[in-house]
DNA sequence: CTTCGTGCAAAACCTTTGCATTAAA
DNA sequence: TTTAATGCAAAGGTTTTGCACGAAG
């Protein structure tokens, strides 16, 4: 969707944020620039709410309310800074989608694990069924379901529920 | 996720249904019932709301409760009969997963039409790069995004309601 | 008969919105 | 100075749940 994270002048999430919000006639805050810190601090999956309990930890008072966070994740998904990538447990969660590797998600029926992967064969290949269907591609999302590595061992280790009495 | 579709002697919806229930200690009731028969009457994507709606309209008394339509739905789901297949609007819509065949689609952006197709080497793609991942695949859900042929076409297409003069 | 399932209404959840106030540019 | 953005609380929309009653096995 966007190729700026391979280019040599790759440029900051905020930045890359603003100049998207001056194209629509918005604006910068204090608070869009606490949330692209605090949504870029990690690499890891979350949804609104974990961001909202990240941010309401901080003690240097830079919080901001339930609804701005809504309000820009929202924003920086148009963006391109994040995008919606999967349900491992029914629920979708963001992830980072700028200056981070095109992947795909295999996610464990198991245990609920969410594993990346990365298969450029298998883009083309979308790319080209769809193609093949009169569809011009701009992205995909694949979730592969099943069994992960650790699950599969056979081993007792794992915690077992009692359903028999 | 299944393939007893293929299989010579296959059996009813209501039938495989039941067959799940039984090994869950569960019943087959006249509302489930209804319910199967409902969602199995077309092969359209829905969401619960739309059958609920359906079940409403209904003047034989044959009628089902908000909260049945729930539980029953996530119980085929569960059974292997519907799975959720897609976000054309960003909600998560149903279609039948048993009883006929393996797709996956293409959403478009512009009009968001929801597109089936089928491309066999795709899936053994992803089953392969799974493998590799140490992941056994029991299914996958794969969302292509873009625009589709209707809205690539020149603009002109579009019916106009002023003609200039 | 013994559970399980149902309908109902209430509750739980998550997300969006209206509005007065605050702050970018 | 203009107008977008924020915070709050309230509203929205969807899904889940507790409970008493009815029904399947």
């Amino acid at each position: 969707m966007n190729d700026l994270s391979t280019l040599p002048t790759a440029i900051s999430p905020a930045e890359k944020f603003r100049e998207y919000l001056v194209t629509k006639g918005q604006r910068m805050t204090r608070e869009r620039d606490i949330i692209v810190e605090e949504v870029f601090a990690n690499h890891e999956h979350f949804e609104p709410d974990d961001l909202i309990e990240r941010l309401g930890h901080r003690t240097d008072g830079r919080r901001v309310s339930r609804s701005t966070v809504y309000r820009t994740l929202t924003s920086m998904e148009e963006c391109g800074l994040l995008r919606k990538v999967a349900r491992p447990n029914g629920r979708e969660v963001y992830e980072h989608d700028y200056g981070y590797p095109q992947h795909d998600h295999l996610i464990c029926d198991t245990c609920g694990k969410l594993i990346e992967f990365q298969n450029e064969s298998i883009g083309r290949e979308i790319e080209e069924a769809a193609k093949q269907m009169g569809f011009l591609k701009s992205g995909h999302r694949l979730e592969v379901y099943g069994t992960c590595e650790d699950c599969r061992r056979p081993k007792q280790r794992r915690f077992r529920k009692l359903d028999m009495i």
